[in-house]
DNA sequence: CCACCTCCGTACGCCACCGTATGGTTTTCC
DNA sequence: GGAAAACCATACGGTGGCGTACGGAGGTGG
């Protein structure tokens, strides 16, 4: 892939990983098919990690971190509630499945089951969940079901990333996205 | 597994596969593990089938019948089409992720980018939401309305699912799932 | 009863990947 | 400028799966 720098460190191989993990999972994750994609051999790759664990670990914690990072600062610039709402699912509904994030999404949760996974996917979504709560209760909704739009609107957005994946064509775009999205607004803020 | 049968059929190796398929996924639906939980070897599949593919074949169409048997027989004891929904929702909702059936579901989701996968996944799909749609459109929803309401509604339920098997503490359970079906449905038919 | 067809066990070669061992090549730093 | 440390290539053995070859068992009909 890269052919300019010769040694290589710890943070080449887990974006690496990264890459692979959007591309193919977790199964892609894998230590002589991303040696090859860098150009080099297994020898460098067990330099820099004990094993092939320890790189999913690495990719895995990278990406926790980056995921925070950007959600927050896709929210920290709408102070009205309803339009950040809206903003948000507009992204979260609107971003197709090509996006990588989407993708390394995807195949996390494809592997729920993984040691590894569970737990980072556990703290996303639930530091997820609680900002989306949040947002409903500043709407105005009393806790509890503030809790239960959260919820709904949660898993309306996994269900729909799952079905933009696997059936594209059940999936409303352009203008119909549009309406389909201030139609679960509505839907989700009625009281 | 079952010591009792000396030779086996085709079938015997399709239920088999589907039970792998429940407990590891597509990946689990292997050759050589499924003979060892059969007692058997290799030299019996490669009778019946030519090769890995067939048997996930075989497997994935089993599944899509009888997948397509047991919504008809839960609906059609429910002529009220409000009651119909409310039962709908609680067993798509209510159904941990236990059941073997909810685990294939999931694994297929899992592996919607399968080229043998992907086309059942879609048929089911398009069977569910044209129902779906079909029983807001009775309820008195307008068409283009009854579609969005159903896709909706069915994206919170493959959220759900998801969500029931990577954090199932952020789901409810007991009483506060039947709030929750409850209030997920007054939102759903709210006008 | 025996020949044939059905079914299965075993052994083999192949591939992809993991992890280790070991020696070589760069840097770095005194 | 040379030793030590950092880094990498290569070769090896191990595991687990796929698919083929082939020989034998066991039913079944003539």
């Amino acid at each position: 892939m890269v052919a300019g720098r010769k040694r290589l460190t710890a943070r080449d191989w887990t974006s690496a990983a990264i890459t692979a993990l959007a591309e193919g999972g977790i199964a892609a994750v894998a230590v002589e098919p991303i040696a090859a994609s860098l150009g080099t051999t297994k020898g460098s790759f067990y330099w820099h990690f004990p094993n092939r664990e320890a790189l999913l670990e690495a990719a895995l914690a990278e990406w926790e971190r980056t995921r925070t990072e950007d959600v927050i600062t896709l929210v920290e610039g709408e102070p009205d509630l309803r339009r950040r709402l809206h903003k948000l699912l507009t992204v979260a509904l609107g971003a197709g499945t090509e996006r990588p994030a989407e993708r390394i999404e995807l195949a996390l949760q494809a592997n729920a089951d993984h040691p590894l996974v569970a737990p980072a996917l556990a703290r996303v979504t639930s530091r997820r969940l609680d900002y989306l709560t949040q947002v409903f209760a500043g709407l105005g909704f009393p806790p509890d079901d503030a809790r239960r739009r959260s919820l709904l609107a949660y898993t309306a957005y996994l269900g729909h990333a799952q079905l933009a994946h696997a059936t594209p064509q059940a999936v409303p775009t352009g203008d119909e996205l549009a309406a389909y999205v201030d139609a679960v607004i509505a839907t989700l803020t009625a009281r």
